[in-house]
DNA sequence: TTGTACATGTAAAGGGTTACATGATTCC
DNA sequence: GGAATCATGTAACCCTTTACATGTACAA
């Protein structure tokens, strides 16, 4: 921070979006057309670990119209209607801004399951077992959805996005540690209970 | 359940209690005495998969009295008031039927540094790489952070309750793979660049 | 005496999802 | 002809956090 030129009240000239409008934002960017078009790409992209809803969706659109940083037209099919966007130069730079920014990332954790988890010394320990189970199934299942959209991502990575891929990978990696870790726990206390 | 007698239409006769309501409950069934030091030890222990505000453990502690799970007494501390709490053998049951609860147990994660990298090739290539090294330095303190614990979680452990260092555990385990992975991509990246 | 920790309580605001509403098109 | 999919819009609800309010105890 420089801090000297600065006057002393500074108010944001530029509006600051939530988070929401500039994932909408990036989605147009990426190819993204309709508003129902985003919401299908953020279900088989970064739902794990971002969702959004169509109640979020298309006041996003218009708000993100109304600034001047995408561009909106109907394009019906058949008589269908259906309202397609672009990204302006302006929401070009915005989106950029946005990246750029320096800003708290909290990672945000909510997971029944491993709270369950935490308390299970008060179960039965067959029944302890069972909710081990049932989270290490659980990032099983997820992890062959990841794995299943790893053929889109090389896709993607081939016309030129090569971090859809970076964060594809986190999400592998990190329920397989954890598949890692169930399997040894599960292990351990198996010895603990025979013996 | 016996059943013979119920009325045909059987509402829930025991009141599902949310999810922060049994997380209190488990915290006093682990020995935290009163609402202040429910919050504490949220902290130190579980926060990092879920969290809990003050303004819900205090109506949480009202309920699971009303309802006869946990049962309070003043205890002040010299003129500082103070309501410690210990749980009944009611609410040791209900407790258990909500561990072993089959219920959706959704893996919910809402991250914007994952979100930022996922978009990330809409910036500068050193844009993108200065974000991936937030990123990663975000867990390395995470990580820090979870190895600190590993000493109160191995006392807990001798003193019966194994299952806080398995949640432990795979806090570690998942952001030494996500840091695992932001040091393969970096490289990758940085080879690319210089091409 | 001033700041920090202990301790509880709650109103208001915020952010998000669910659910409903409407209608066209396509596939079986 | 009916179900699933495409497509948009929004009111109501729900959960959670933020912020404020109040007061004691203790250490620097």
């Amino acid at each position: 921070m420089t801090g000297m030129e600065e006057t002393p009240t500074r108010p944001p000239l530029e509006p600051v979006l939530a988070t929401p409008a500039y994932v909408v934002l990036g989605m147009v960017r990426l190819g993204s057309r309709s508003g129902y078009e985003i919401k299908q790409t953020v279900e088989q992209s970064i739902r794990f670990f971002w969702t959004i809803s169509q109640a979020q969706i298309y006041p996003s659109l218009e708000l993100l119209e109304r600034t001047g940083l995408i561009e909106g037209r109907e394009e019906p099919q058949g008589r269908r209607r259906r309202r397609v966007f672009q990204v302006t130069p302006a929401g070009e730079r915005e989106l950029e801004r946005w990246l750029e920014r320096e800003e708290p990332m909290p990672f945000e954790l909510r997971d029944v399951g491993m709270v369950k988890l935490f308390f299970a010394d008060a179960m039965e320990p067959e029944s302890a077992a069972r909710l081990l189970q049932a989270v290490q199934a659980r990032s099983e299942e997820r992890l062959a959805d990841l794995e299943q959209i790893s053929e889109v991502a090389l896709q993607v990575e081939r016309e030129g996005n090569a971090h859809p891929m970076l964060t594809l990978r986190m999400g592998i990696a990190f329920h397989r540690a954890m598949i890692e870790v169930c399997e040894q726990f599960a292990e351990e206390a198996s010895l603990a209970r025979s013996r």
